[in-house]
DNA sequence: ACTTGAACCTCTAGCTACTATAGGTTTTAT
DNA sequence: ATAAAACCTATAGTAGCTAGAGGTTCAAGT
């Protein structure tokens, strides 16, 4: 088995992932390097095929790349040793509950943004301040219910 | 008036923006270049101060810098022409508005991974199966109730 | 007047996770 | 044999900052 091998192209069409991204993840060392061709291109094996639609979709989940490397290893130990899969899972789950912690706290911040826009927005379409609402309220906070907590954050 | 002069640093006091982050808002030209001392270094007026909070509030709604830039010209290009507040006041809401579609989309996003991740986690706990679900879920994305479609996104 | 230390200065690189472009080579099909 | 499609590397750009190095200026105290 393992004998089929695909192209960057066809790896790419598999999984929904970019070219230039799968490139990107073998730079950053997330997927291994694939075998060459005498000319120099690619060829992936049905491991590397597997291993891309973990990373894909981890990331699809919002699990940033760092989490997503720690999976894998996790995944890979437990193959390599056979060692009893609590302790994968006991870490997996910790990570993935991180997860969702940061995602609960910007679902949160981002609710508060969404009311106070809401506030401001409809003070103007009422229409009864001779100033924008939406204006005023970027010049000044106190005009603001909220305080909209930066939660540190990203994607 | 407008004689009291300001140190980046006591900018940064009054607005709760980073003396770096001052500075990179000076360099796009996001906020317009204070005189300086003869030693070169920058001191502020009022003004300055009253757009600092402006760009600092914009951002800690979620803004991207884009939309604070036009906002600002508007609020500027009212006080120089005196135009009828109607046209800033229709732009102004319609940018506020984009970003409220932005943020709703965000939150519709997040919503779909939360769940998502709530599912992993919890069949996990209840302890059943001999795998791992967060691991297995991971790999296969036929296990997903929702489809987690990415919307463009950032912040 | 002189010294000290905090605050300031510029410049460059780094962060996340890609994406785009340029300019060239390999593969595959006709 | 030729030509198009797909591949290759390398570099720079995206958003919005943040950190560090290495040097200068300011204001207060003696
Ligand atoms: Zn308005
Ligand atoms: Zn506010
Ligand atoms: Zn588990
Ligand atoms: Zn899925």
């Amino acid at each position: 088995m393992d004998l089929q091998l695909f192209t960057i192209g066809q790896l790419s069409k598999q999984t929904g992932c970019k070219v230039p991204t799968i490139r990107y993840y073998e730079g950053i060392e997330l997927l291994p390097n694939p075998p060459r061709t005498e000319g120099g291109q690619r060829r992936y094996n049905a491991h590397h095929l597997q291993t891309l639609r973990f990373i894909c979709h981890g990331r699809e989940l919002g699990f940033p790349i760092k989490a997503i490397r720690e999976l894998l290893e996790l995944d890979q130990f437990q193959q390599d040793s056979r060692a009893s899969t609590e302790d994968g899972c006991h870490r997996a789950d910790q990570i993935a509950l991180e997860h969702l912690h940061r995602i609960e706290r910007k679902i949160d911040q981002l609710s508060g943004l969404r009311d106070e826009l809401k506030m401001m927005i409809n003070a103007c379409k009422s229409g009864d301040n001779h100033s924008c609402q939406v204006m005023s309220v970027l010049a000044d906070h106190q005009l603001c219910q909220h305080s909209h907590g930066a939660a540190d954050d990203n994607e």
